[in-house]
DNA sequence: TTAGGGTTAG
């Protein structure tokens, strides 16, 4: 990126889209910091300038600096606001919880004759499934003219976060009846939505199928689904087998996962000797060892409790206190 | 020169 910095530099028939695709490329390459000052020094910015720089806060996961900078280009300018500028707004607006907006930027679509292309609706139904509004979702899912597996993935995805188990599992056999072809992504919703519902059966089938039938090699995250589920149905030995067997190195919420079945199942040898290794993997985690504080409680271990807290504050983990309502009233805020 | 989908505790 240097070189074309230099290039740039001494380039002297600059225009919009010179600067416009050097930002382009600074966001491609994470540096943000940079992407930014170039847009904010540009002489003239189109509605792709704006664009790319939203899009480059969205993909890097900055989506705080995305909605502030949507929000400049909707109040202070009087810019045409493009499907790729509105898709990636939407997806700030969706990690946001910004339902206000998203829903402004719906009117803005609809006023303006937008028709739903993939990613447009995609972006949609997972805007309103993420801010808990599923037949929204579905409302969006059935008007698309067309859908491709991303967008079945993420209703699969939505209806499994809603609690819709058994719905998102229709909706997979539904894809495959259409002839599209899961992939990776599609498999962590539905082994998700297999977690929620509790539904292990369904979710060992799937699971397996995945490897079998779809050729697709497990990620830690489908691990991750198949841990939380077969730890909350009690299968706490099974478990214990899957993780030591993955060809990943398992981080906290792999080993957590574990924990809060032993401690919910009292599986009380598993949960010290998990819970020690949780520590290890992650010593600054609070909950980690909450986890471990209450899987002795259970057991009426209050040395353990006792000794999992002094834990704690001779390595300085903080407890950080939950953003609920009875913490908001403590505060004097209520 | 610009766009969409991913599970997880007390």
């Amino acid at each position: 990126m240097d070189l074309a910095d230099k290039v740039f530099a001494k380039y002297s028939n600059r225009n919009t889209m010179c600067w416009t695709s050097l930002i382009s490329g600074y966001c491609s390459h994470a540096l943000l910091d940079r992407a930014r000052e170039l847009f904010d020094e540009m002489p003239e910015k189109s509605d792709v300038s704006w664009s790319v720089m939203v899009v480059g806060y969205v993909q890097n996961e900055r989506h705080g600096e995305a909605m502030e900078l949507f929000l400049k280009v909707k109040f202070f300018t009087s810019m045409n606001l493009n499907r790729s500028l509105l898709v990636s707004a939407l997806r700030a607006c969706s990690t946001l919880g910004a339902f206000e907006e998203g829903r402004w930027i719906h009117s803005y679509i609809d006023s303006n004759q937008f028709e739903y292309g993939v990613e447009l609706g995609t972006a949609f139904l997972d805007f309103y499934a993420k801010c808990g509004l599923i037949l929204l979702s579905k409302e969006v899912f059935d008007k698309m003219p067309n859908t491709d597996v991303m967008t079945w993935s993420a209703m699969i995805a939505s209806l499994a976060l809603n609690g819709y188990s058994h719905s998102a599992i229709q909706f997979f056999l539904n894809m495959l009846r259409s002839k599209l072809k899961p992939n990776s992504i599609t498999f962590v919703g539905l082994l998700a939505a297999c977690n929620h519902g509790g539904l292990v059966d369904e979710g060992m089938t799937y699971f397996k199928d995945m490897v079998t039938v779809y050729k697709i090699s497990p990620s830690i995250e489908h691990y991750g689904c198949m841990v939380d589920l077969l730890s909350q149905a009690g299968q706490t030995k099974k478990v214990e087998e899957m993780i030591l067997s993955m060809p990943f190195e398992p981080d906290g919420a792999i080993w957590g996962s574990l924990l809060h079945g032993c401690f919910v199942h009292g599986d009380i040898e598993l949960a010290e000797r998990v819970g020690r290794v949780v520590l290890e993997v992650e010593p600054d985690h609070c909950g980690r060892y909450v986890g471990l504080a209450n899987a002795y409680a259970v057991m009426g271990r209050w040395e353990g409790v006792a000794k999992v807290r002094r834990e704690m504050e001779e390595r300085g983990v903080a407890m950080i206190a939950g953003w609920n309502y009875t913490n908001i009233c403590r505060l004097g805020m209520p």
